[in-house]
DNA sequence: ATACCGTCTTGACGTGGATCAATTTTCCCT
DNA sequence: AGGGAAAATTGATCCACGTCAAGACGGTAT
């Protein structure tokens, strides 16, 4: 096994694959290096590594390189609950932003790789490069939709359109990344799944074996094949379009 | 009817009694004065009217200063789903940040007045003033941890636990404006309360029904009174203290 | 190999809240 | 003030999913 030292390493926002994720729109060539300054790549976390704790003081937002994190809450009596899963590309801690202390866990659900923005030095690189400010911006919207998304999944479909809403929008993304968008490994529990759509583990499995009886997707442990996408596509909104006509609701439309 | 030509009013946000809570902490007065170059208050929306719809172009912020908005989206098929219900001293349009277009649509719900922060100049004030700028980013922030409470709710509570949790939050709302926080009036309906908590029409009217045999709220219409505060605290966590020592679910955490 | 343990699957059963339906109450418009 | 429609209540029924329980499978340590 070969050792890495990752502190040798050159980090450069400009040379990583993963810049045009993490970091959208077109900063110039001169704000890319001002943010290279900033950015540090830290040691690899393993399965189960905590990269901050609800409570922690916010010092950092992370970009992952590699693995995928879990965010997730404690409510008042310890019970978790999951409020996204973080891929290559995608930056994490954005909650930490209020009241500079994170109300999130985040952990480490496989060998992960991270690279570290303090938010001291990040925040003065924003104050000289305004675009970067906006993309701040932007990031934290986007959290926002995807909240939104997610609540939407979860008070207005079923469980099976849950899980296939989950699997499409995992296929989705791994596609962004230049992965397959058809086969890939969940690094999550089955429980992990459930906690994170509000359904039991039993529910999570029942609804995969059956998509897999339908010949939609073979699933052998973690190991996801999707074998029908626009089968898998339209059962992520199968019962909203049963409800079509007769949810107009409110009427307040003006 | 007295008719007010409110663009004659000298709107100042030094002045406001809100201004503690759209903006919290101390911006200096001459931030202060540049920020109200930039504030304009926009005519008072009747009940039913939108503020903004998805997908229309971001053009500004607005901070309640009477009334109530609710925040919706509609998904692909028009199911509306709503995100969150604004009270005065509160900042709505946070969405807008991505794609510069609004994900949500956002109606009155009452007669309501507003102050509209154009975003093309809010966003010349935050590079000027770097306080402001993270008081946006908090307002983010903030918007986050509460999607993040909302989720917990609908997820891990049962219906009577969410409808607990929903008057408690506006209580705790209502006191913070300096209003009673044990009488209020709901300028939602049972079925907006519905919507957002993901129950049907029917559980709400029951539960608070309910809620009412037990001598916790009085409720007439749409004016609530809480009789015995501790109980409706108590009922919010109820199922969750019962589920406590089985709940230190996978145990990965270290 | 073997034994153990955590994760996942599968089945049987019970229930909370959705759905359906019928009034009643309130709001709004003329 | 009155009439019509939307909102809310209340009751009866149903079913999707949670719960409980038993087993299968895979990974890991001895």
């Amino acid at each position: 096994m070969q050792l890495i030292d990752f502190s040798k390493i050159k980090v450069s926002c400009e040379n990583c694959s993963l810049s045009e994720l993490c970091l959208p729109r077109g900063l110039s060539k001169q704000d890319l290096e001002k943010l290279d300054q900033v950015v540090k790549r830290t040691r690899p976390l393993h399965k189960g590594d905590i990269l901050f704790r609800s409570g922690d003081a916010f010092r950092s937002l992370f970009a992952v390189r590699s693995g995928c994190i879990k965010l997730h809450t404690s409510s008042d009596l310890g019970e978790e609950q999951i409020i996204g899963f973080y891929l290559p590309g995608e930056v994490v801690g954005l909650d930490g932003l209020d009241d500079s202390s994170h109300s999130c866990t985040a952990t480490a659900l496989e060998t992960s790789s991270l690279c570290a923005l303090p938010y001291s030095s990040l925040s003065d690189v924003c104050r000289k490069v305004p675009t970067l400010n906006e993309q701040m911006f932007q990031l934290m919207a986007r959290e926002l939709s995807q909240d939104n998304q997610l609540l939407l999944t979860i008070t207005k479909k079923n469980a099976e359109e849950r899980i296939a809403t989950f699997l499409l929008s995992l296929s989705t993304r791994f596609k962004r990344l230049g992965y397959s968008a058809t086969e890939f490994k969940l690094s999550m529990s089955r429980s992990e799944i459930g906690n994170y759509l509000g359904l039991t583990i039993e529910t999570v499995s029942r609804g995969m074996n059956k998509f897999q009886k339908q010949g939609i997707i073979s699933i052998e442990r973690k190991f996801v094949r999707i074998l029908d996408m626009p089968a898998l596509k339209s059962l992520c909104t199968h019962s909203l379009a049963a409800a079509d006509s007769k949810e107009t609701v409110a009427g307040n439309a003006g």
